[in-house]
DNA sequence: TGCAAGTTTGAGACTTAATATCAGTGATAT
DNA sequence: ATATCACTGATATTAAGTCTCAAACTTGCA
């Protein structure tokens, strides 16, 4: 089991909700992807390992994913949402407004700026998502 | 004509799209309600002004809108996407896990930040979306 | 001015995504 | 064992997004 598998699950069973075999599934192929997947691809996924699992329990595996801050639904222009991992406090992309692709990157000083923010609207800060937008070196 | 029309529609012309009728509607009453709608909930009050305008329009110049990087679709997880405008070069939220306040803010120090980025990934950042998620004065 | 080429438009049909229901299952506590 | 409550998944329904196509409008050029 790997350590995000292990963060997401805490997650769960912390807020006072169960941890179920379908919820399991769920986390673990959600992990297992990495992120950046629409449900109901999510829920594809899931049925080839739990097959008995319903979309439905997908989507609301996701929703108390979202509702304890470990995943975070985003637009990317398809349709559907797509959801990222937070689990790490923090998720940034660049994103290419031509071809649309999507680079992930970890460093990000804007620790100091979130906490600011926090005291500054009495806010108590858990996570951020950063999208910067622009053109990629093939798209200028 | 405010200054936030002006710019979106120069982002239209610029870009070699025809700014007709239909078009300055969608831009004056995405403007006149300071973004955060959905393209339905856009049309519904585009159609109050100019009752001829079609739902297509509507959703075809907010993809323009998006193309040209004035505006950005955001998922607030109510089933459908949300705009909001990113004529200024940024957009910045707090966001209430609980209840779904959403509080926007100016200040932001990440300009630096994103500069670093460009270089790094030899992207040319145009524009950025920061939101900050935990729990409100309220909900805590 | 008259015409051709290309863009934009809006009605409607259609597909996909999200939500609501509800009877049934499984866990938990007493 | 029983009562209670969280959770599940099939199904139905609604909402959101996309596709298509003929008509209208622009624009550039003869
Ligand atoms: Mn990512
Ligand atoms: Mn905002
Ligand atoms: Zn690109
Ligand atoms: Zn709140």
């Amino acid at each position: 089991m790997t350590n995000e598998v292990e963060t997401l699950s805490n997650a769960i069973t912390e807020n006072g909700y169960r941890l179920t075999a379908a919820r399991k599934a769920v986390i673990e192929t959600l992990v297992a992807c990495g992120g950046h997947v629409s449900a109901d691809q999510l829920a594809k996924r899931v049925r080839e390992v739990a097959p008995q699992v319903g979309r439905m329990t997908v989507f609301r595996t996701l929703e108390v994913l979202g509702k304890v801050g470990v995943i975070r639904p985003i637009y990317q222009g398809t349709g559907a949402a797509h959801y990222v991992l937070m689990h790490k406090g923090s998720h940034h992309h660049l994103i290419c407004i031509r071809c649309h692709q999507v680079i992930d990157f970890d460093q990000c000083e804007s620790g100091d700026l979130t906490q600011r923010l926090g005291q500054k609207f009495d806010f108590q800060v858990q996570s951020h998502l950063l999208e910067v937008y622009g053109l990629c070196k093939n798209c200028r």
